[in-house]
DNA sequence: TCCCTTCATCGATGGACGTCGATATACTAT
DNA sequence: ATAGTATATCGACGTCCATCGATGAAGGGA
């Protein structure tokens, strides 16, 4: 099939290569934990530093197995870590991964 | 440009003022947008340039109508513009949304 | 005019998500 | 051991979402 695409308007070029195999999924996964309302204040809190979970849900109007369910979605996608001390667990922001985030937004940015 | 790391670090303080009202919804909403690989397909191949509706419905191996609809997703999220030119609709990515996006995860790292 | 192409919208459907109460697990103190 | 506190997991329920086929709206060509 060759003569189509002399006779009929062609109106954008050929297809550019997509993102390695699994690329675009592992970001939608991450970018997906972080379309929540209630996590993205947990993780605006977590950026100010540490935190127990009893603080955020002295902080959040939710119920405790909500909170403890968010900080699951967030550890999974690698955004939060989780370290028990005694009785208590501790949950810090991952930089590395939120840098990573980061990035791939900032390479949109315009040259100029 | 608003980080994360907005608010004054306070460690134990179980009613640490939150985000600006509706600051957190507004970033999910985007995020949101951002949560779905199909989406981060067509926001990574509008990166490289403008395309329109026609060739994203020829790269991606889903109908025209959910096409259109991650589309208008992305529009609502203000992530990408669509103009109209003749018969073909063409979409770009709004770079300033996405670099302000981009600067809300880049909290200050460690120096390690 | 009539038809074809492009794109958006509608309505339906199956599955995923946020939330809760109840319960389980783990640690501490008495 | 027993009681109490802190956190995670479970099961259920209502809502939202991704996807599709069908249809509508707008433009171009013969």
């Amino acid at each position: 099939m060759k003569t189509l695409a002399v006779i009929t308007p062609i109106c954008c070029g050929p297809d550019t290569p997509a993102l390695p195999a699994g690329e675009a999924e592992a970001l939608a996964a991450r970018f997906k934990a972080l379309g929540d309302p209630t996590r993205v204040e947990i993780l605006n809190r977590l950026a100010k530093g540490e935190a127990c979970v009893c603080d955020l849900n002295a902080t959040f109007d939710l119920s405790q197995p909500t909170i403890s369910h968010h900080l699951k979605v967030l550890r999974d996608a690698g955004l939060v870590e989780a370290s028990r001390r005694g009785t208590w667990a501790y949950y810090t922001v991952v930089a590395d991964a939120l840098a990573e985030l980061s990035g791939v937004l900032a390479v949109s940015r315009p040259a100029a």
